[in-house]
DNA sequence: ATTTTATATGCCTTGACAAGTATATACTGC
DNA sequence: GCAGTATATACTTGTCAAGGCATATAAAAT
């Protein structure tokens, strides 16, 4: 469980996150709107804290937990790459990757 | 292996759609430049292509790999929802949260 | 035709993880 | 203090996927 991209591979917590994404809220809202068993939503908030995805701060006997998407971004980076090839424009995008790596060298496997 | 989220899970197929997105590349050479044994790399392939995120050609005994990024849109679409955390305006986005969940409203789990 | 190159697949082992059940911890109100 | 509520954790179990090794398939080169 190194990598935010394992974390957001399961789905009840994409769930959690997406329920997360529109309002705080405490583990039992969580567990009842997701219909998912108490100690699943601890666990799976325990990964997400882990990961610096959540936070949450007490509130009597209830944890109020809250998204902290940063860590997200690590993912959202990645995904840029491959953003270009469907965002409209392919001819700036195809200017860009000429930049990067130079004209259509044919021939040449590199290392 | 049902979603695009636990095929980007792993880090060699992660590595794999990288080299694929800055060109095409036969088994071979995906192979030498990652450093993975040949078959990891053709069951690898066999995910991302089963998925729809590559597709490949025959040239001869090769077979060429090209990247097919639209599938990787679903998962780009799902982090939208928290792309808005982080672009700016922290306190543009406060407001609408506390739109949405209004002021500390202590007492009341709702459903 | 035989050998070599390129890729795919089958089988097997191992490790990781999700979920369940039970229990622990901690706070509240009586 | 005691009962009830809210959350976390320990332990166990089943599932599944990743990788290794061996082998199959297919085309190329000799």
């Amino acid at each position: 469980m190194v990598s935010v991209f394992d974390i957001i591979a399961e789905p009840n917590r994409r769930a959690i996150l997406t329920l997360l994404a529109s309002a705080e809220r405490t583990v039992g809202e969580i567990e009842r709107r997701l219909r998912m068993s108490q100690p699943a939503v601890s666990k799976h908030l325990r990964v997400l804290r882990d990961a610096g995805l959540v936070e949450c701060t007490v509130d009597a006997q209830r944890r109020v937990y809250r998204v902290k998407p940063e860590a997200l971004r690590e993912a959202d980076t990645w995904l840029e790459q491959f953003r270009r090839f469907w965002s409209g424009h392919v001819d700036a995008l195809e200017r860009h990757l000429d930049r990067m790596h130079p004209p259509t060298r044919r021939k040449g496997p590199r290392s």
